[in-house]
DNA sequence: TTATTATTGTGTCATTATAACACAATAATA
DNA sequence: TATTATTGTGTTATAATGACACAATAATAA
């Protein structure tokens, strides 16, 4: 699944040039039109959707490895992408999933292929702004698309498990990671950066109180007015004081305990 | 590293049993004397030291794997494991631990030697009721014993890095993790559980804010009094109401943002 | 031109949480 | 009986939170 092998490659000889049993998983999150998206390629011959996933070469570094693959499925690059968990389960890769995928391409693949084997995936997510991207699908997939986190489709393997270990981990480390940094464009109005906190945290927040807390921890620069067209009062629009939030985050927003 | 595995056989034939590629690392919290510890494994034949590691079978769950494996290197059993984070570096493993350790223990290790090959070792944290454990040390070990966290050996590979990880996902997971519960003996007096938090939080906590907030969780339960036998006023014991505490844990005993 | 609508920026206020310190009570020892 | 160390609890100032209020203001409709 590397822009250097090809499909045919990748079955014959993919075991002499990768690490053995260990895969990749990326959790690709981005935000548009107020939601929180998720980012999956269809699986050809399939309605299945899957996580832009890959494996690691024998002298590649795993979170290099992440980013290549990330990089040859979906095209999007230059993206912080953040490990949160493994996924060891024995039953992780079946046939019935695999077969009709590497058919629909024209190739077979047996019970031997090493492509069969167990394999354990490393999860990781990246918060993306939408706007910046362009997904093009790789030749196993027919579609690379932006799904909404409420209305998934028909997910292959264990991968709705693992957008959802995804979303509980940023939704726990929510204080100590750049959420909005990444998933917004370099100005934009406090309500956007509002509707993700309430995404990820799962509840309504006041916005008054939301405005003034997060104008406290003096990581935002208000910026000129922002005309939406829509009636009413137009915001201001506000862009990150990236230094001084990264130093917020190294203790967190908020202080434990 | 299995209790049905001989060393020999380890080496000669490991490689039909076990995944490629996987290895894992335990890390294990104790609290005594009002510090809190890690066990640690003297490597045969140096001065080294070591967390309790091993690998996985084919068709074994990974978490299944850290419990048996932590159970053969260490004779502890029935506790919580909680992965932490996936160690990938290139170069995590080299001939220069590896040989002596397993000269010492009158085998020769040969550069072909399945153990010789690259690993990524997931890594699991516990935390354990010092009291209640008698660690013995495997085959491959001379000690297993509790070291002070602010006070560690030489340590082997990139074991250091694992404990600080392990630390730092504690520190921010804190609200989160049933910290005491499994740190702490049934009863217990509340300073015990303030140095707890104090040495995972990295900062001195006041006592009477503490109590205050710790037992308006609703989480604790009030028993008898403990005479110490020191010069001065005797401590309340409690014990956590595990019903309570682990529904508090759910959403955070504080809430996020 | 004026009224209507939706949304913004900001204000208020009661409640709760936090931090820092105070002090009497009390086991054991001198 | 005095001393010592530590406990349980109290006080107070400051800060954070949650719930709601209301005038200001873009765009649209009357």
């Amino acid at each position: 699944m590397d822009q250097a092998l090809t499909i045919a490659e990748l079955i014959s000889s993919g075991k002499q040039y990768y690490l053995p049993s260990v895969s990749i998983d990326n959790v690709i999150f981005g935000f548009h039109e107020n939601q929180l998206k998720v980012l999956l390629l269809q699986i050809r011959s399939s309605d299945n959707w899957g996580l832009p996933g890959g494996y690691v070469f024998k002298e590649e570094e795993i979170e290099d490895a992440a980013v290549r693959v990330l990089k040859s499925r979906t095209g999007l690059q230059d993206l912080f992408l953040q490990q949160f968990y493994v996924f060891g389960g024995t039953k992780r890769v079946t046939k019935e999933i695999l077969k009709p995928v590497f058919k629909a391409i024209g190739t077979e693949l047996t019970d031997e292929s090493w492509l069969m084997n167990r394999f354990i995936s490393i999860g990781y997510y990246a918060l993306v702004e939408y706007e910046k991207v362009t997904p093009y699908p790789d030749e196993l997939s027919t579609q690379c698309t932006w799904h909404d986190l409420n209305n998934l489709p028909g997910l292959i393997l264990d991968h709705k498990e693992i957008i959802d270990k995804a979303l509980e981990t940023l939704r726990i480390q929510v204080n100590h990671q750049p959420i909005g940094y990444n998933l917004l464009p370099d100005e934009f109005p406090l309500k956007s950066l509002q509707l993700i906190y309430e995404t990820i945290l799962g509840r309504k927040l006041d916005r008054g109180n939301f405005n003034r807390k997060i104008l406290g921890y003096g990581i935002l620069e208000k910026k000129q007015k922002h005309y939406s067209g829509g009636a009413h009062k137009a915001p201001y629009l506000y862009s990150f004081l990236k230094e001084d939030y990264f130093n917020a985050l190294k203790t967190g927003l908020k202080k434990d305990f």
